[in-house]
DNA sequence: CGCATAATGTTCTAATTAGGAACATTATAC
DNA sequence: GTATAATGTTCCTAATTAGAACATTATGCG
């Protein structure tokens, strides 16, 4: 995936406009420049990421959705992002299975939290192992 | 709500050590001197969007996640707890945390799934293996 | 249309900041 | 305890940014 900075200011300006606010009005909430805004939204200057989660803030969106970030589409953040974009939207399946997998076995339940407590590298031990057990179970 | 960039930077540190990368891989990864992540990850120096993007691809994560953005994870809870008490199933907070763990622990969440998708017998055989290996951590 | 002014775009400058290479320190393995 | 891997820091150069001032374009209204 070829990243650009385009699709971040342009979507800049796109959720400015979808607000019904002038560069001066943005400006003002970010407390800098107007003449920055323009900068951004005409890509000749990239916004730093404390601005870029300002924005995000006050646009409401994600920050994944304001820079266009669709690369974890395969993972099961994509729905939080269409989750939080329109409200009405039930939870994707995926992540409501999940939950009530683990909800639903209280001993996996266990065990994960028992593994979210330990440190960093013992958790990657166990992952290792974990995964090699998996696959065994998997092909028998 | 107060934007720093420390958790940003902390976070870079602490998802390559999930992945159990020395720095000179992680820079490797994204073509650029090893220095730089050395910087970033004591926040000596704020890395770009551009970069971020590529991190949380690297790294399999939100962009939201990566840079800590917590406004964004209180409307994601926000939202699991509509979805729930809607289903009249009792909420479980405990639940929620192990859903973060494993948002921001791609590896581990991979696991669960697979084991999800085994049948209970095996499901049963690896929870104990797993509940044994995991003592065994705890001990050390 | 033609004017006024709101809105946006661009240029210039000063200052900050980032990145890489080289060097310094700390951690780890044997 | 030493060798080496891993990380932290400094110095320098190059690139980038924010703001102010100025230029252009868009919009509303008589």
């Amino acid at each position: 995936m070829t990243i650009n900075t385009e699709i971040i200011t342009h979507n800049i300006s796109f959720f400015r406009k979808q607000k019904n606010w002038t560069q001066q009005e943005l400006a003002d909430k970010l407390k800098i420049s107007r003449s920055v805004i323009a900068k951004w939204e005409n890509n000749i200057v990239t916004p730093d990421i404390i601005s870029l989660i300002k924005l995000s803030e006050i646009f409401n969106i994600t920050l994944d959705h304001l820079v266009g970030n669709d690369s974890f589409r395969h993972d099961i953040l994509k729905e939080f992002k269409r989750v939080y974009s329109s409200k009405t939207t039930p939870f994707d399946d995926e992540v409501i299975e999940l939950i009530e997998f683990l909800m639903t076995n209280p001993t996996l339940k266990q065990e994960v939290q028992r593994i979210k407590n330990l440190p960093l590298k013992k958790q990657q031990s166990i992952q290792t192992v974990l995964s090699e057990l998996i696959d065994q179970f998997e092909k028998i």
